[in-house]
DNA sequence: ATGAAAGCGCTAACAA
DNA sequence: TTGTTAGCGCTTTCAT
């Protein structure tokens, strides 16, 4: 098992199974078959290969063929249910691909984007997934330059193809359910829905805002952009923001529709102040899922984005070696309250 | 800015400059005063290198200098709130030293683990963190054949640094606390307090199980194994167990103390079905921290595992060149009900 | 202060 | 069916 001794090459195995070392790398490759081979040559150095504990060096087998059999993904954060849902997904994935899957996230920085992807071509990846970039051209620029192929997963970019949530039709449904769980029974002042956090600057939360809106206007309700709260994605700035509403309104509004479980844990830190009863007359959304979320004291309708399906698809473009800019869309999926949705992961805990 | 063409080396810039290879190579890298270049070449070569876009190619060199560069982590999942956030501390700390950070999770399989560390060590990593892994010593092993320096981080390795979550004290924490709270006001067969989830296989686990016993000794309360309701890790598991355990005490138990945020998913979709009072009468604990628990139906006491102080930790050491299987215990933290932590990260949402 | 040359371990033409 | 050879891009002696 030879230990301590420098690792074995394949000049070794040549030496010790007296053939030479191309014969060994043919025997070893997964093209054997076309390099003709002898069977009996080729069972040979395989021995030999699995007895010495040989691994291939794949610094020099990518130095070579100018790949390098990873695969890259770049992330916001890690630090958040649905960025690390795509990992474990994208992981499997690549894995089963048999690539080598790189993570890194780039905490929505606009030059920690770049100089990540242009480690990553230093390190010869041969394919870049890119996901919530803030600056997707300046990327694909980069990638393109390099000949590196990518595509983006959530946020789309104009340069390569994109596989994003369908978050029009999720803030359509999840705006649609809640008018039909609002009370009537409460005074003008709080009767309208609420849109909180978020910015329109951001792709997704923008579709949202749209869907928002449109959907208020084709059940010919009142609306006026003061019920859309653009307050960022903080826990702090929403739970100010809510409070600073129930305030102005003199108490719940009918509806609100938190646009981010980040938002979404600032209202229910306001909420703690609140008494049970004041939950009786309102509705509470939120565009994300958590499961414990899921059992507050009061009942919340939640959007789960698919980030199966989001990865999943953005394999069949890669697979299909898609390079144009396409833009596919994948169904988010609505939660009703107390519901236990379970990931695929869950009991690894 | 060469768009196109395949990528610019260190013989283009020779080229251009008028100087070899060697020299480039030299006046690009950092020890280049010890090279004695002249200042006007280093200059030059500098701006040519810039003005093309020459980035190094980090295969030819990992290959030369037997190196990579790369530095991993190992992790069960990503999929984690504990396991991301060290996924995140990690990544600042790496790039912080000028490495790049891999990191990849094995999904608790002996296997999957074996087979990364292998995959990392053909990559030629420098560095390997290893977090939770099922067969530590195995890994421990494959890593002294290849000569690659490692540390355990969370569960402790018998061969090599560790550093772990001081599990004893925490659960000794949350156990005391929660005594402190529990009601006397409840009939004889529902006044004990319970443990549930996790089993005592993990090491992690076996500690809390540990203290949460002497805990209760120390306190000259009656003490049955029973108390210890060793469910796993599903959330599924732990709804059936807890449902099982009030069917046979007929209600709450006075304390319930829960080793994981997987596990107690599971309790609290079981407690969907009790009353709001019934939790008059039971404390509740949980050994994990998520926002949204702190915000149910009753108050949660919950401890936070200490991801950054792991993680720095662990870069002491690796900063410092250990080699000998050490023992660091982190702190963890006890957080009151109805408390908002706030992560490094949580305004990037 | 700089250049020539070797070699890291592997793969792929091409030759035999 | 197998071996010889060149070269991927870089760093590092060792000359000069």
């Amino acid at each position: 098992m030879n230990n301590g001794k420098p690792k074995v090459t394949i000049y070794d195995i040549a030496r010790i199974s007296g053939s030479s070392p191309s014969t060994v790398s043919a025997a070893l490759s997964k093209n054997w078959r076309e390099r003709r081979i002898g069977d009996a040559t080729a069972r040979k150095i395989r021995q030999i290969a699995s007895d010495s504990g040989y691994t291939a060096n794949l610094q020099a087998r990518g130095l070579r063929r100018g790949r390098s059999g990873l695969i890259g993904l770049i992330l916001p954060l890690h630090e958040n249910r649905f960025f690390s849902s795509l990992s474990q997904c994208f992981e499997a994935e690549a894995r089963q691909r048999g690539w080598c899957p790189v993570i890194v996230s780039t905490l929505r920085d606009r030059a920690e984007e770049i100089q990540t992807v242009e480690t990553l071509i230093s390190y010869a990846v041969d394919y870049l997934f890119i996901c919530g970039a803030t600056d997707p051209d300046a990327l694909s620029e980069l990638c393109q330059a390099a000949k590196l192929l990518h595509l983006y997963v959530d946020l789309p970019g104009k340069d390569a193809p994109s596989v994003v949530s369908n978050n029009f039709h999720g803030a359509q449904m999840l705006t649609t359910t809640m008018l039909a769980n609002m009370s009537n029974d409460i005074d003008e002042m709080r009767s309208r829905l609420y849109f909180i956090g978020g910015l329109s600057t951001d792709y997704a939360s923008a579709q949202r805002m749209l869907a928002f809106r449109e959907t208020l206007k084709e059940a010919n309700l009142p609306f006026d952009e003061s019920q859309i709260i653009q307050c960022g994605y903080s826990p702090d700035r929403a739970s100010r923001s809510v409070a600073a509403l129930c305030e102005s309104l003199g108490g719940l509004p009918a509806g609100l529709f938190v646009n981010s479980i980040k938002a979404f844990e600032g209202v229910v830190s306001h909420f703690v102040h609140l008494p049970s009863d004041a939950f009786e007359t309102s509705v509470i959304g939120c565009y994300d899922y958590d499961p414990f979320a899921a059992f507050l004291r009061f009942p919340v309708h939640m959007i789960r984005q698919n980030s199966n399906g989001l990865i999943a698809s953005a394999f069949e473009l890669f697979d299909a070696g898609a390079q144009e800019p396409v833009l596919v869309q994948v169904e988010p999926e609505l939660i009703p309250p107390r519901t236990v949705y379970s990931g695929s992961f869950t009991e690894l805990g």
